[in-house]
RNA sequence: GCCCGGAUGGCGAAAUUGGUAGACGCAAGAGACUUAAAAUCUCUCGGGGGUAACCCCGUGCCGGUUCAAGUCCGGCUCCGGGCACCA
């Protein structure tokens, strides 16, 4: 055995080994216990970021650890291949989206067979092949004959310089990213699925799944379940007339006497029937389709109104209020309208003031009294004043009978509400799957049927900034007899929301899915990005609910287990430009002096010896500079070693920062063990393991090793904290160093200690644990092997160590037997010398011992 | 603005069910080996006091519950993720 440990060399041979007995090729099997383990595939941007790698590192570890258990694993791998980035990059540089995305993914391929990935790869395939986008448009389709899908008006973000529709992400400060220009909401006719139709089993299934509590609490408030009271409001205008009632939707009825005024949205059509005959009104109104629709850029502009001059009739006092068009009321939440009760509500109580109108107390504070409203207005639950018959109710029993009051008047009802809003699937871009449907010459929308799909999206396009070019190709989209194409492409999401399901069955041509998917699915373990906690968990689980309804899948949720990673940062540093721009350089470019307790002070550019400012730490990104390039890493060290730093240096959901001198340590302990294994095997051999002829030296090692086993056992399979399985191993690898029996039964300890290290540590770095599980001596390869196996009666101890407080301040530690009983142990404690300092001349009140752990003596 | 998280030595972290705060690693310092350097090995390493035995303080801030709080409760501060057309 080679005393040198040559990463690049083990790495190939381990590499070519799998691929040659096709070790990762996932075939169904009734017989063993399937496991299937999912990363979310990347978007094909370039090149691999150190995200992805400890993303797919974490699928990977597990996957390797569950076939070890002997479960049937399946872990594949694709692209996410649709989306900006492309037509970007082909705006900018005149590449063809599909030219750019194919050379990127046959790059990151590449990369990722480097890492060791124990990919699938015969299930490979990426969502811009019509081959598997053909299969979401057939499946579109099906959905619009079924009722779930329907084209609605919608706002989007539209910039009137390049004339077309912007994502939120390019809407920069209220303007467009390329222009610059102001952006306005437009209303557009979009496709939408009917999401809000699963709301409430969406909701409900939450219960089923194994995912972080953290991401079921996003998603239960993202859906946004409420109960309560839609009602009507009399409206009439200025001079008289009736007008269209109003209806409002409240989850506080119990406030409803509490109403000073209601607010209604620009585009409402009590809102637009007041501006005809009132033009600063529709100057307000055309005011407040200004800026972009995301709903942060809402919540945090100042709040405006304006009245429209008709006033709402208070359905039980039958009061007058007036009516506000206010630029915080959108039309497409809800009916539109809101009903104002500033006392009771923080931002109605804003609005009041800032527009003089009455803010009237009708829930009693806890003192009985009514509330101090000059401040703020009081927004917890309470028992009803100034309400008149309700006096005196709290607040379940005044919403039932104010809700009654109003059912009897025929002017409102109790109703469920959902926060969760249809999604809207159609994008004004070109580079998507193409929404198939088209349209005839009498207005006629129509799905296309079985035999005219796929709609495969032209390769041959000129993309530039001014919208999407499936609009300006007639040979797309003309049809002839006077009937056209849908040139609107599918949101990425859509791709997104099934692939996992495709994965089981991507061979087959004929389908969409078929009974392998039944096999595999659900995804036992899913791994990605806390980033994607909402939307695209939430798409893809309703996506799943769709495709079961349609008899295509069984099981009810389609992701098992969740574990969402933490980001992966790194400092950053920048000099400021003269134009007050700031200039980022790369970690890796920057030299960085640090004091006499190793803190960093200051840091100077290599090339020029200049200094640069530090930017602190952040999320790796391109516009930072601040990434570290995973392909340089693998070329210094290796992937087990890029594999081990980032597993041991964060657990998997908390933030990882890199760090080069913790890659460097990571790379001595692999050499470190290497050297191990290599200098057990120079000593000599080791006879078979006797365990009833160990001293206790020997026992002492065996107990480690097994202490280890299930340790590394328990943070790998159940807690999927790979950090400290691996500080674990370290530890047993340095109680290994440490013991230097070399007789027959001490050999036999060391090497039964090693092969546990080798083998807990396969998972991780699989190609330094392949040789070295060869060099051991073994004929079936690590990648075969099974998981150590715990040996319980190795873990037993005569004496343990306990501490003893006085009076929860640790005072002394002791050994004691094993099974002594409680009256021996507080004996034992009572006796310890600094123990009794601590007692002198004090009464002891209470003794209290937690057995195995520790007495605490409580005094006075 | 709203929803969800996080904060522990010089640094990354550990402490799993309320029971020894700082495992494991990095950095730093001292020493061994070496002509020398690298590599490797050994030791020290939260702050303060003490010759020592030991003692006091310490898990973002303020307060509470408990024999016992990094962990539970109430109130803050700062940092991060998401907010429906980034993926």
């Amino acid at each position: 055995m080679d005393a040198h440990y040559s990463p690049r060399d083990i790495e190939r041979d381990a590499q070519q080994y799998w691929e040659k007995n096709q070790c990762f090729k996932a075939i169904e099997d009734a017989n063993r216990e399937k496991f299937y383990c999912l990363s979310m595939f990347p978007y094909p941007s370039g090149k691999l970021h150190m995200g992805h790698v400890r993303n797919y590192t974490i699928g990977d570890v597990v996957s390797r650890f569950q076939r070890m258990q002997g479960k049937n694993v399946m872990q594949p791998m694709g692209w996410d291949a649709f989306g900006m980035p492309a037509e970007n990059a082909a705006i900018q540089n005149q590449v063809p989206p599909a030219k750019w995305t194919y050379e990127n993914i046959d790059y990151m391929r590449n990369q990722l067979k480097a890492l060791g990935f124990a990919y699938d790869w015969s299930r490979e395939f990426a969502t811009c092949d019509a081959s598997y986008y053909r299969w979401e448009q057939w499946f579109f389709a099906k959905l619009v004959d079924k009722g779930l899908v329907y084209k609605k008006m919608s706002t989007v973000n539209w910039d009137p310089v390049d004339q077309t529709v912007l994502a939120n992400e390019q809407v920069i400060d209220g303007r467009g990213w390329r222009s610059g220009a102001l952006v306005e909401r437009k209303e557009i006719p979009l496709w939408f699925l009917k999401i809000t139709d699963y709301a409430e089993e969406l909701l409900s299934d939450l219960d089923k799944v194994e995912w972080p509590e953290q991401v079921k609490t996003m998603q239960r408030n993202w859906i946004g379940k409420s109960r309560g009271v839609e009602l009507t409001f009399d409206v009439t205008t200025a001079d008289g007339q009736a007008a269209e009632p109003l209806a409002v939707y409240t989850t506080r009825p119990d406030t409803l006497l509490g109403v000073t005024y209601v607010a209604v949205a620009a585009g409402h059509p009590l809102a637009k029937q007041a501006a005809e005959s009132d033009p600063a009104l529709a100057d307000f109104c055309e005011e407040c389709a200004k800026g972009g629709t995301s709903e942060a850029e809402m919540a945090t502009k100042e709040k405006k109104g304006m009245p429209t001059g008709h006033r709402a009739i208070h359905p039980l006092t039958g009061e007058d209020v007036p009516v506000y068009v206010a630029n915080f009321v959108l039309m497409e939440f809800g009916t539109g309208a809101v009903m104002a009760v500033p006392g009771h509500d923080q931002r109605d109580w804003d609005f009041a003031t800032k527009y003089a109108l009455p803010i009237k107390a009708v829930i009693a504070a806890e003192n009985g009294q009514a509330p101090d409203l000059s401040e703020a207005a009081f927004v917890e639950h309470g028992t009803l004043i100034n309400s008149g018959e309700f006096d005196g109710l709290d607040f379940e029993a005044a919403f039932d009978a104010i809700a009654a009051k109003l059912a009897t008047l025929g002017r409102g009802e109790v109703k469920t509400n959902f926060r969760l809003r249809d999604w809207g699937v159609a994008r004004q871009r070109y580079w998507g799957a193409p929404i198939p449907v088209k349209y005839g010459p009498e207005g006629q929308t129509v799905p296309l049927s079985d035999d005219e799909l796929p709609v495969e999206l032209p390769m041959e396009v000129t993309v530039d900034a001014s919208g999407s070019p499936l609009k300006k190709m007639p040979a797309f989209s003309d049809l002839g007899d006077g009937w056209v194409r849908e040139t609107d492409t599918f949101d990425t999401f859509m791709e997104s929301s099934w692939y996992f399901a495709r994965f089981c069955c991507a061979d087959n041509h004929e389908a969409m899915l078929d009974e392998r998917a039944n096999y595999w699915l659900p995804v036992d373990l899913y791994i990605g990005g806390i980033e994607h906690a909402i939307l695209h968990l939430l798409y893809a689980r309703f996506f799943h609910k769709l495709m079961r309804d349609f008899g295509l899948v069984e099981c009810d949720e389609p992701f098992q287990q969740l574990l969402t990673q933490g980001m992966v940062i790194a400092e950053t540093y920048f000099r400021t430009l003269d134009n007050g721009g700031k200039q980022w350089f790369n970690p890796a470019d920057v030299d960085v002096q640090r004091d006499d307790k190793g803190r960093p002070v200051s840091a100077t550019l290599i090339s020029d010896g200049q200094p640069v400012e530090m930017g602190g730490i952040e999320k790796m990104s391109k516009s930072k500079n601040n990434g570290v390039d995973p392909q340089s890493m693998i070329d210094r060290f290796g992937a087990d070693t890029v594999r081990l730093f980032m597993m041991f240096a964060a657990p998997p959901e908390q933030s990882l920062e890199w760090s080069d001198s913790g890659v460097e340590g990571a790379q001595r302990f692999l050499k470190r063990l290497w050297r191990q294994v290599h200098e057990h095997l120079a000593t000599g051999t080791p006879g078979s393991l006797i365990v009833d002829q160990l001293n206790d030296a020997q026992k002492a090692l065996r107990r480690k090793t097994h202490e280890t086993i299930k340790k590394a056992s328990d943070d790998i399979g159940r807690r999927t904290t790979f950090n400290t399985a691996i500080a674990a191993v370290m530890e047993l690898s340095n109680a290994i160093a440490k013991f230097d029996d070399v007789s027959d039964q001490g050999l036999a300890v060391s090497r039964e200690a090693i092969e546990a290290c080798v083998l807990l540590l396969a998972p991780i770095t699989p190609h330094m644990c392949h040789t070295l599980w060869q060099q051991l001596g073994h004929a079936t390869p690590a990648i075969d092997a099974t998981w150590p196996a715990l040996d319980e009666s190795a873990l037993a101890r005569e004496s343990i160590e306990l501490v003893v407080q006085v009076n929860g301040k640790l005072r002394a530690r002791l050994e004691a037997p094993a099974d002594a009983d409680k009256a021996a142990i507080e004996a034992l404690a009572m006796n310890s010398e600094n123990v009794q300092r601590h007692l002198e001349g004090k009464a002891v009140r209470k003794v209290i011992v937690v057995p195995g752990k520790l007495v605490n003596i409580v005094v006075a």
